[in-house]
RNA sequence: GCUGCCGUAGCUCAGUGGUAGAGCACUCCCUUGGUAAGGGAGAGGUCGACAGUUCAAUCCUGUCCGGCAGCACCA
């Protein structure tokens, strides 16, 4: 409550803790002044309980007050958002005409959205950039104005900013129009600003350039976006473009042509030949998610294609045939012209064996799963490496239960998600969305509100079990028959990616007339629910190559070890040490080639082979091998039983480790 | 799908309006060498596909296919 009459004093806490009082209306630059010049130039910005604002801002009232310098970490996105604008002016005095959009801060930098009909490409970064220091070397104070919504959109209309005079349609009525200078150049902004242009430094970089909508909205014309980056300081700049030189160091695409994983090809648009190595690490990850489900799941597999009157039957074909492959036969005298579709999804398949007979109560929670291989006919520009491909597998499951079992079956299903999430490594941070209903949807709408009631339930529930797990909500995001959660999982070089999923349908069992006989005689259509935790193998491997950077823990690595030799005087020996390694489960290979030792240890070290054997003279008469790990330089000469025994012991993966310690306690 | 860029040997890349080169990888020969490249020879490409311009196209133009970066979409 504000009392009838603005007081005239404010007092202003400082970060000391220490109390002064000030006229109303004092900006922070002359409180900073008050104190001393060389403080008043230090900083570029405040903070009011919290908040950055700009430091020429009257305080109206009460408030804590920080004084910010440059060094601050918080200052970060002041220069970079200042940095946009610098972008802005420099391209609308390089290329008038330009339109101005918008210009936010992201996470590893800025970008400016332009309207051009020319495009800009990377060779106009030299002049742009150039402009920008001129302008930032001209050190013009950021200096707010709050103008009038008509005034402000008769000024746009007449420099022929059709985009900014949308944005300030946009604005709600009840704020203010913000209009930031650098000299005479303006912008509409919402702030907060540095106190001038010199402040930003010489520590940004333009990126790349981009196609992007207009509101993000593919119906709208598309803006040439310039992406930048800026930092306090020049070294953090370097190590910035160091980092994002390492990430492309690991991307899956590279490592697995590198590591002989997989490839693509022309004709194969989208999916994915796989290599013997990067098979041996999808049955790896297979098998694993087989132990895993062995004493809840039964295992199914459904048919690749199937009529099209069945997805007709299931929804798909009318909410979701533009990604879907159909198929007839392909012969001219075939009379038989039936239209098939291949399975974008499992779960018809999985509810035709539901139904294959009939069900009791006392048969729930049935829980089906199937590594099941679907084909979805993503837009081509969607596509990326084992990320985004047309034809993948799902370690999918469906679960058929009753309403009353279903929390249950969700918070069991979040356990499995986060256990094997944690078995590869993956300790970052994990968010857990919540996706409600689409517009494009089946099903009554209370049929969407009891289900996304017991989803939010859960989500508390989870919430309250993991330290480090966010939990969040995406309005409008869940499938066409039912809300959805979606786990999202962080990598080893802080990158997102979303893999398992959880998601209720209380459709799909009904459309199909699916049931299951009641304590009571009667007939009841059961809860479905869809669930998956790697999601896509593909996926998840292209994640494991990257989170681990091509070095698989042992247990995964398609090459466990290779045995090789210095001379051939080691052949025979070495043949015994590879065949007794075979013997005790490892997977190796044996490197009898006439050549160097050296050339030997670089090539499978850059194969990323986790354990090189070397034997020779001395090993074959000791019965012993000279290990050399990946990464470390040296080298151990064992005996080969107890070299074997380690690597037996380090290849057992974590799940089967973990039953063994179980089971021996 | 949209905007921009790209497509030459398995990989990384030179190059030219008169039908092609390098390094690595591959094959063979010499070398038997103790922990990140020993030497030599050879083989390998209808220069993404199809049209057009031209006496002549890998090179210029167009269409298509595929890829890359974003956007949009998504496991």
């Amino acid at each position: 409550m504000k009392p009838a009459t603005q007081p005239l004093k404010i007092t202003l806490t400082f970060p000391d803790g220490a109390q002064r009082e000030f006229p109303r209306d004092t900006t922070g630059l002359e409180i900073a002044k008050g104190i001393s010049p060389s403080l008043a130039k230090r900083t570029v910005a405040m903070a009011l309980d919290g908040a950055l604002v700009d430091l020429n801002d009257p305080i109206t009232e009460d408030a804590r007050i920080e004084l910010i310098s440059r060094e601050d970490p918080r200052t970060l996105e002041l220069i970079r958002h200042d940095c946009a604008h610098v972008l802005a002016e420099a391209v609308q005095t390089l290329w008038p005409g330009t339109q101005v959009t918008i210009g936010p801060v992201i996470e590893n930098g800025f970008y400016y959205d332009f309207f051009r009909n020319e495009p800009f490409t990377p060779e106009d970064f030299d002049a742009i950039e150039k402009k920008m220091r001129e302008i930032i070397a001209r050190d013009r104070p950021f200096t707010k104005e709050v103008w009038d919504r008509e005034k402000t959109k008769q000024v746009f209309r007449d420099k022929g900013e059709a985009f900014k005079v949308e944005l300030v349609d946009a604005i709600p009525g009840d704020e203010p129009i913000k209009i930031y200078f650098q000299g005479d150049w303006f912008d509409l902004c919402r702030g907060p600003h540095m106190t001038s242009t010199g402040k930003i430094g010489g520590a940004f970089k333009l990126m790349k350039v981009a196609g992007a909508y207009w509101r993000g909205d593919s119906n709208n014309p598309m803006l040439t976006r310039i992406y930048g980056t800026a930092f306090a300081k020049q070294e953090e700049l370097d190590t910035y473009l160091k980092q994002i030189e390492e990430a492309e160091k690991r991307d899956h695409r590279r490592l697995g042509r590198e590591l002989d994983l997989f490839h693509f090809q022309e004709e194969g648009p989208g999916v994915v030949f796989w290599h013997p190595k990067g098979w041996t690490i999808f049955q790896q990850l297979i098998s694993y998610m087989r132990r895993r489900l062995s004493s809840d799941y039964s295992e199914v597999n459904a048919p690749q294609i199937l009529d099209k009157a069945l997805w007709e039957t299931s929804g798909h074909w009318d909410w979701y045939r533009e990604n879907m492959f159909a198929a007839q036969s392909a012969g001219d005298e075939a009379e038989d012209k039936r239209w098939f579709a291949l399975k974008p999804m499992n779960c018809p398949g999985h509810v035709q064996i539901f139904k294959h007979g009939l069900k009791s109560y006392r048969e729930l929670p049935l829980r089906l799963a199937e590594f099941g291989v679907v084909h979805r006919y993503e837009p081509s520009g969607a596509m990326h490496g084992l990320m985004r491909v047309r034809g993948f597998t799902q370690d999918d499951a469906h679960i058929f239960c009753t309403e009353s079992q279903l929390a249950d079956e969700c918070l069991k299903i979040n356990e499995l998600i986060l256990s094997t999430y944690a078995d590869f490594g993956f300790t970052g941070d994990l968010t857990v969305k919540l996706s409600t209903r689409p517009d494009k949807r089946v099903g009554t709408d209370e049929m969407w509100d009891h289900a996304e009631r017991v989803m939010a339930t859960v989500l508390q529930e989870i919430q309250s079990q993991g330290s480090n797990i966010k939990t969040a909500i995406n309005p409008g995001e869940g499938a066409f028959y039912g809300p959805k959660f979606e786990y999202v999982l962080r990598d080893a070089i802080g990158r997102d990616w979303q893999c398992g999923t959880t998601q209720v349908d209380f459709n799909l069992p009904e459309r199909f007339g699916a049931f299951y006989i009641d304590q009571d005689g009667s007939k009841k259509a059961p809860v479905m629910v869809h669930r998956a935790i790697c999601g896509s193998m593909e996926r998840f491997i292209g994640i494991l190559i990257e989170h681990y950077a091509g070095n698989f823990p042992l247990w995964l690595a398609p090459m466990q070890a290779v045995v090789a030799t210095i001379t051939s005087e080691g052949d025979e020996y070495a043949k015994r040490v590879a065949a007794a390694a075979r013997q005790a489960g490892l997977r190796v290979e044996l490197d009898l080639r006439n050549e160097k030792i050296n050339y030997k240890v670089r090539e499978h070290s850059l194969a990323k082979i986790p354990a090189l054997l070397v034997v020779g003279k001395k090993e074959a008469e000791t019965h012993s091998v000279s290990v050399r790990r990946l990464g470390s330089d040296g080298q151990k000469v064992m005996p080969t039983t107890e070299a074997l025994a380690a690597l037996v012991d380090e290849a057992t993966p974590p799940d089967v480790k973990r039953a063994r310690a179980a089971a021996g306690a």
